[in-house]
DNA sequence: GCCAACGTTGGC
DNA sequence: GCCAACGTTGGC
């Protein structure tokens, strides 16, 4: 039997990336690249699986909260911006035969109506417990319980068959 | 292994 | 811009 569908909590900057870019990517998919903290790797790399659903967050901007909803499409590869001496993620010690990071590709599912704000979020007593709100955090990748998934989804006024598309 | 210095994250 | 919190680096 297949294991659970797990969920998670990818974060981003708008100005670098935002939900609308993946909205109109190609298949409005890409490689979730970029990420540079070992914890965050190991959620990508052995977390994640096809099929896991991951609520997508802005960060460092005028609003930040939670703006769409994302699939996961492909298993856990190596980031290829770690060999590209041009490119700001370059990781000099990264080889293809003894990878350092990962990432997954992933799809755009839903794309929010609104903004649910991260002091939406603080104000909701059943999400007290989620990693984003712990004092401190800032892993960019982070496991979400499915309680506290679905929730956010009725907080954006989406019920659970809309991310099933 | 300890820990100070420095860099980064990210809300406000 | 400020600053709290965390991660990384490097001397010892």
């Amino acid at each position: 039997m297949a294991r659970a569908r797990r969920h998670w909590l990818l974060k981003t900057e708008p100005s670098t990336y935002a939900f609308d870019d993946l909205w109109r990517a190609p298949r409005r998919t890409t490689g979730w690249d970029g990420v540079r903290n070992h914890q965050a790797k190991l959620f990508l790399r052995d977390g994640m699986a096809v099929g896991d659903l991951a609520l997508v967050y802005h960060s460092s901007t005028e609003a930040p909260g939670v703006v769409g909803v994302a699939r996961v499409v492909g298993p856990a590869r190596p980031d290829p911006t770690q060999f590209d001496p041009q490119d700001p993620h370059h990781e000099p010690w990264a080889t293809p035969e003894a990878p350092v990071w990962w990432l997954v590709d992933v799809q755009a599912v839903v794309r929010l109506a609104r903004v649910v704000t991260l002091a939406e979020l603080r104000a909701e007593p059943a999400l007290a417990g989620m990693a984003l709100l712990q004092k401190g955090q800032r892993l960019s990748v982070q496991p979400v319980e499915p309680a506290h998934f679905a929730r956010v989804l009725a907080l954006a006024g989406l019920r659970p068959a809309d991310v099933e598309r």
